[in-house]
DNA sequence: AGCAACATTAGAGTATAGTGTATGGTTGAC
DNA sequence: GTCAACCATACACTATACTCTAATGTTGCT
């Protein structure tokens, strides 16, 4: 599929996508055969490399990171142990990430007590 | 205490604090019986304050919502209820995160299975 | 052939959250 | 009084992650 159709698909823009190429988290491909164009070609599996970017940036990991966890699953760049090491590590930023949440919400909690109690 | 060492007892450098004090998240005073200098003035409420900021910016909150935050904790500009309205928001955008972090947890785990079993 | 809708590259501009650098005044210990 | 360590303001610069604009070429429908 070209672009467009990508961008319609994941609901980002042309723009974004192709920033997120030049960014090399995702590959699209020239057909060598046509010679007019040198329109991209995108596949299904960037369809869900672009979803994973999306809900991986929601939760907080840069462009950097995600990189990084698109390497570890797609690519032959990786080891099998160095691959797992790098998911294991962004696994725990997740629960650390989490903790801080938590931490927050209790925050929070304490502060509209003392909005509820008048102690502010 | 001065900025530095409010800068000591936050982790904070002094040029961060000035940029938050700009952003109208915290609020020094100076002396007006002093008029040789203008030196800004911090009090503890400031260090508590600074240590929300510094814990609310790792999960993800920007300026603009730690400000609404600390607003509805300190400051009379609301009332009660939006008050309480603008602490729910932020606790449900916290769930949010959450969500999509066990989600994100989730994702990587299913990696990690692909790298076991060489699916990718 | 004409034209809208699409494609590409390249470079500039925006927002957020700082950090750096310069300039100049103040305080306090010696 | 001088000097290091501190304070303030202001403007420039950086990094991240886009977003916009411009220029230019291609495709497909009528």
């Amino acid at each position: 599929m070209l672009i467009n159709e990508l961008s319609k698909k994941t609901g980002l823009s042309p723009h974004t996508i192709r920033f997120y190429e030049k960014s090399g988290l995702i590959e699209g491909k020239q057909n060598e055969a046509v010679k007019s164009n040198n329109y991209f070609h995108y596949d299904e599996v960037t369809v869900e490399k672009l979803e994973f970017i999306s809900d991986a940036k929601s939760v907080g990991f840069t462009i950097k990171e995600i990189g990084q966890m698109i390497d570890a699953w797609y690519k032959q760049k990786y080891t099998k142990e160095q691959k797992l090491e790098i998911l294991d590590d962004k696994l725990i930023s997740l629960e650390q990430k989490m903790k801080e949440i938590k931490e927050m919400k209790k925050q929070i909690l304490q502060f509209k007590e003392d909005v509820v109690n008048d102690r502010c």
